[in-house]
DNA sequence: CCGAACCTGTCAATCACCTGTCAAATCGGT
DNA sequence: ACCGATTTGACAGGTGATTGACAGGTTCGG
């Protein structure tokens, strides 16, 4: 679905910079998330994330601006790019735009500025966003089933796919056994217990994606006797 | 329409500037078209000229520039407009992107850099379509259908190439064999196996292209049972 | 402390897909 | 238009992944 308000990257080491432009844009109706360094940027930027554009600073720590770009490029992604860097000389700007970026602006530059370069890059046709659900670090194109989770691929079978697609579609809620029995198998005449297979093998693919070993524990399939399942997130639930 | 080179229309006033500019960009393979002044250009612009961009001096005789492009897109033309002008304090700037300007560069300016955000035009997509598509070491010409793999010219056939285009066209996400079917093989009644046959014929010819022995292997064809197949960059991803 | 609900692993049948062959169709050059 | 070469789609046999049933173990609620 595609939300009213663009989602826009913003990759900036320097905090003041990063939280005026950051608050500033979201008064103008933009979604915004943050990026500090390059390899943050670029595991921001994996696929399936799906930023309507990026702003992007060249100097960073970690990894050098015009590398996280250059890999999003070779990756096949045309997401607009932004650059926005007091590294400005001519062979500069030429070099960030041969690489790939669709504009280039000069620190300091004027905010009503960024904003109009920003509006140009968005309203621009082809970018269509396919209908994507979102749950934390989990995405799923709802038209070809595919899932990237902290935007790395997900292999799921087609049962699989279908019952995660209901459980993403009632989020914070419940989904009954027999619910997700009717819903994936239709009238097929498989018993109950499939489904908690079913559950197992995906709960499974689910642990085994941690992108850093440092604990940001993904999405997770919990289980309520007696009433059904429900995918939560591990920071926020009740009981 | 999109020939091999792109049609730039350059509205300029200043004969030695348009005649400066316009070889210029004829010698970067560019086909160039003038306009001297607003009216002159705005019949340049009408529908089913098909230019690929629109490079534009705001101070015109005639007609302003800006009412030019305002015209020009109350039309509902999305045609790429690069503004460049003296005209260029912040406030202009940002008027002139929110009337629609995609780029905004002030004169005078260093040719390079024009070339270069032209370019960046010229690559998005949705816009007449880019004229290559890239993913990895591998790229495609979408007007001839030539394919480069590690700078290696790839002999495939026209139904093989309809393939590549299709799953270049999804990058990061399975193309269902239903959906290669409708748009390989339009409505003709050829079986679904065919499909499997093409994806066959295509992976060994992406297989036996790698220029060095020493295995960068390139793009690969995974096949999702049950979901369809997908390009994919063999660098780090689960499965 | 009991029973029910649920988890986890194994297994065999099935299904989707791979791979090669063959003949028909198409294409290119003369 | 003719002939050789290439492309193309239909089979068919083989292989591995997927899937649902089952069974033993575990957890939970009361």
């Amino acid at each position: 679905m595609n939300t009213l308000t663009p989602r826009i990257l913003l990759v900036e080491d320097t905090r003041d910079i990063s939280l005026w432009l950051g608050t500033a844009l979201r008064q103008g109706g933009m979604a915004v998330e943050f990026a500090t360094d390059g390899l943050q940027a670029d595991r921001c930027l994996q696929p399936g994330h799906g930023f309507d554009a990026v702003l992007l600073d060249l100097q960073l720590p970690g990894q050098d601006g015009l590398s996280v770009l250059q890999a999003l490029r070779e990756r096949g992604d045309t997401v607009p790019v932004l650059i926005l860097t007091a590294r400005a000389n001519v062979p500069d700007r030429v070099l960030g735009l041969n690489m790939g970026a669709d504009d280039y602006l000069p620190k300091p530059f004027d905010l009503s500025e960024l904003e109009a370069r920003l509006h140009a890059l968005l309203r621009r046709p082809g970018r269509a966003r396919t209908p994507t659900i979102r749950l934390g670090p989990l995405s799923m194109d709802t038209e070809t089933d595919t899932v990237h989770l902290h935007g790395q691929l997900l292999a799921l079978t087609k049962r699989e796919a279908a019952a995660l697609r209901v459980l993403l579609a009632s989020p914070q809620r419940t989904v009954g056994k027999e619910q997700l029995h009717a819903e994936v198998f239709a009238d097929e005449a498989t018993g109950l217990d499939a489904v908690e297979v079913l559950i197992y093998r995906l709960r499974k693919k689910l642990e085994t994606a941690p992108g850093r070993p440092d604990a940001p524990p993904g999405v997770m399939i919990s289980t309520f006797r007696g009433m059904g399942y429900m995918l939560t997130l591990p920071t926020a639930h009740g009981r």
